[in-house]
DNA sequence: TGCCAGGCCCTCTTTAGGGCCTT
């Protein structure tokens, strides 16, 4: 991929943003000409308690976030870093939410599209044996980059795993490989892959 | 009171159900 795509994950406090989901940690991995020439990455303390549950999962506590800037200047300066460069994500539909979300409590809005590269993935490497993003880092022998679930290792295997879908679909289609092409990919049925690439 | 995510995708489907994936 030649183009300048920004990779995000967030950490948060459960599923779904409001008073119980809170964004926790945010990692952004910057790729231009496929290779990553920039990083972004905060804890970031929205006051609220962090549940167990999820201390053990992500190693985040709340001595962490106590210690942590406000979420919402984090958030400023996330969204100055992206511009208004295309985002992915892994399971897009969840980082998108908490990131529409959390600008949204500093009174900024998105301005560009997600890829996913679950749904890529689940069209271009329909044989992996899951489509957890541990997983296909796994199989497919993509670089280990720290601890999983924090959000900046998370957010550069993701960027990992989108250049070798990149590769993966460039052997199939005349096309360069760009975010418009991956974000109409994912819209296509897995049924309709092989005709998309054949037309592409 | 009782509920408690939601979008995607497959199939023993489409007047539906259940698993996956993210924290």
């Amino acid at each position: 991929m030649i183009e300048r795509v920004a990779v995000i994950d967030f950490e948060t406090t459960g599923i779904t943003p409001g008073r119980e989901g809170r964004a926790t940690e945010i990692g952004i991995v910057m790729l231009e000409g496929g290779v990553i020439v920039d990083r972004f990455q905060s804890l970031m303390n929205a006051g609220v308690r962090v549940p167990p549950m999820i201390e053990q999962l992500t190693g985040i506590s709340n001595a962490m976030l106590r210690a942590a800037p406000p979420a919402a200047g984090v958030m400023r300066d996330a969204a100055n870093f992206v511009g208004r460069t295309p985002l992915v994500a892994h399971n897009a539909s969840f980082d998108r939410k908490f990131w529409d979300f959390e600008l949204a409590q500093c009174d900024l809005a998105r301005t560009q599209d997600f890829a996913c590269t679950l749904l890529l993935s689940r069209r271009l490497l329909p044989q992996a044996p899951d489509h957890k993003l541990g997983t296909l880092t796994r199989w497919a022998a993509l670089p280990a980059t720290g601890r999983a679930h924090r959000a900046l290792a998370d957010a550069e295997m993701a960027a990992n795993l989108l250049l070798h879908l990149g590769q993966t679909m460039a052997r199939s289609c005349r096309q360069p490989v760009t975010h418009a092409l991956l974000c109409k990919l994912q819209a296509v049925t897995a049924a309709k892959v092989p005709q998309f690439l054949q037309q592409h």
